[in-house]
RNA sequence: CUGGGUAUGGCGCAGUUUGGUAGCGCGCGUGUCUGGGGGGCACGAGGUCGCAAGUUCAAGUCUUGUUACCCAGACCA
């Protein structure tokens, strides 16, 4: 029985007992990605790529309104660049691609492919910042960075990826703070509203924070194996990289300053949280503002007179209504096109055949209550889908935000932070604040610092690890 | 980088122990009956077995070398 039940799913591996097959038979089943020929390269395909076009819009639309300009920098940065913030060169040495040979003549420089592009965008601003008047600079771009990562999966760590990154400069250091602080409120609100995924907020510790920063922020994302996943990073840079780049400018005052600045991003990464935050043993759910098919329509029978006009009919409505709609009439059975959009995670699915039209209703399933049914007029469609959609959406953060909040533990000693993480949970401690007592619940738990949350007040006097008196509260959890 | 494994039609695999005519499932094409949870029947296309050298009358199978990928560790959006 147990067997019979999974039979729409026998193209991909069980969730509960094989989450790292399960993910990337989905990923590839559903042809979200592809692997491309070069080692931890992967082929965005088009479905896959919309995704990431609709988080772009997303995204844009509120950098635009917190006033940040979109502007392009080049991939190739001169070596030297590199090395002028050392925490910075440090960080990203090991695993940047340099170009040494332009044909078979040796570069005088090596040039770096961008792993992140704060050098070089530091490089520019230097000379476009001379005054006051000319700041803030809020910039974002969005662009590819590589990585050579040694252990790669698609989405969450290939050697090549894209993002966005943004870039400002302010005069003082309470307006860049304030900026690193917004951004990560961005982050968090996009992700809870569009992507439905709740997220916890905080500051990484000194030993997880960005080479070259000051202070980072994050939003880290729970997925379904109780793992960790870090889904977007606000950095206060301080004046980090204005000295060493030279980044000048004269005061009100008459002096000249070393303005602030701060960095943020999201990459292609946020699809795969999507896949791991929501999925099911039937493949991908995905919350309906961020679907490229919102809902998808299957005539049944569609030979019959008058089904596939009527159906074709219903579309017409729905994209009026704005609403990405997909009509199949492929020559596949009505049964194999059920679980192909359930498997794509399409949030809506409508059957239209002679039963449903001689009673003047169309049957309605929802993905995110797969195998249910229902029916609604056909006179009052448009209104039911947007409520519908509307109603998953928001179910979808509900459900996300009941697993992750039951499974984060409080923990005070070693013994109930290792019952914690080894249990698909996240671990909430008092610590010490010293970086000895992360490597050695690292080493002996594998679980790392994921973020220390705004609100410190304390569960205890004494760190999780020493006992020695604990100065944050802090987040521990196996991390992607 | 350390340890283990794999490489055979588009995909997943068998065949290797004991050398002897390259097979299966899915997918793909054509026709037909179907169509409300991955359909049935019939016919068909598609592979110099990762690469290189060697042993042999004969190599997918044995030997040596080589490359790529996968899993588990150390590093990372």
């Amino acid at each position: 029985m147990a067997q019979k039940e999974k039979d729409f799913v026998k193209e991909i591996a069980n969730i509960d007992t094989d989450f790292a097959q399960w993910y990337t038979d989905v990923v590839k089943k559903t042809q979200l990605v592809d692997y491309g020929p070069v080692k931890g390269t992967m082929v965005i395909r088009p479905y896959g790529y919309a995704i990431w076009e609709n988080i772009q819009k997303e995204l844009d639309t509120r950098f635009k309104a917190t006033g940040h300009q979109n502007a392009y920098f080049p991939m190739f940065i001169p070596y030297s660049y590199l090395q002028k913030e050392s925490e910075h060169i440090e960080g990203f040495a090991p695993e940047v691609a340099l170009v040494t040979h332009v044909g078979n003549t040796p570069l005088a420089e090596k040039l770096v492919v961008r792993p992140t592009s704060e050098t070089i965008i530091c490089e520019m601003y230097s000379k476009w910042i001379e005054s006051y008047k000319d700041l803030p600079v809020l910039i974002n771009q969005w662009a590819n960075v590589v990585r050579m990562e040694k252990t790669t999966r698609p989405f969450l760590r290939t050697s090549e990826f894209l993002w966005q990154e943004g870039h400002t400069v302010h005069a003082t250091e309470s307006e860049a703070r304030k900026e690193t602080l917004d951004m990560l409120a961005v982050y968090e609100e996009f992700a809870k509203t569009v992507l439905a995924i709740p997220m916890l907020v905080g500051r990484k510790t000194e030993k997880e924070k960005f080479a070259g920063a000051v202070e980072t922020y994050s939003i880290e994302a729970m997925m379904l194996d109780g793992k960790s996943l870090q889904a977007g990073t606000s950095h206060y840079l301080g004046q980090n990289f204005a000295k060493p780049f030279d980044i000048k400018f004269l005061d009100s005052d008459g002096t000249h300053k070393h303005p602030y600045q701060t960095s943020w991003g999201v990459s292609t990464r946020l699809i795969g949280a999507l896949i791991m935050a929501h999925g099911d043993e039937r493949g991908l759910c995905l919350p309906p503002k961020i679907a490229p098919i919102q809902v998808v329509l299957i005539p049944i029978a569609a030979h019959k007179p008058g089904v596939l006009a009527a159906t074709k009919k219903l579309a017409t409505t729905l994209q009026k209504a704005g609403i990405r709609t997909k009509v199949d009439d492929s020559d596949q059975t009505a049964g194999w096109k059920f679980n192909e959009y359930e498997m794509k995670g399409v949030p809506l699915r409508i059957e239209l055949g002679p039963r449903d039209i001689e009673g003047g209703v169309a049957t309605v399933s929802r993905r995110d209550k797969a195998g249910q049914k229902t029916t609604i007029q056909i006179s009052t469609l448009k209104k039911d889908v947007l409520a519908l959609l509307d109603d998953i959406q928001t179910n979808m953060y509900i459900k996300a935000k009941v697993f992750m909040d039951s499974h984060i533990k409080q923990a005070k000693n070693m013994t109930e932070l290792a019952d914690a993480v080894n249990n698909k949970n996240f671990a909430l401690s008092m610590w010490c604040g010293d970086t000895a007592c992360e490597d050695k619940i690292k080493t002996e738990l594998a679980a790392t610092t994921r973020n220390m949350p705004f609100d410190q007040s304390p569960l205890g006097t004494q760190c999780v690890c020493c006992g020695k008196p604990a100065k944050t509260k802090v987040y521990f959890g196996k991390a992607y």
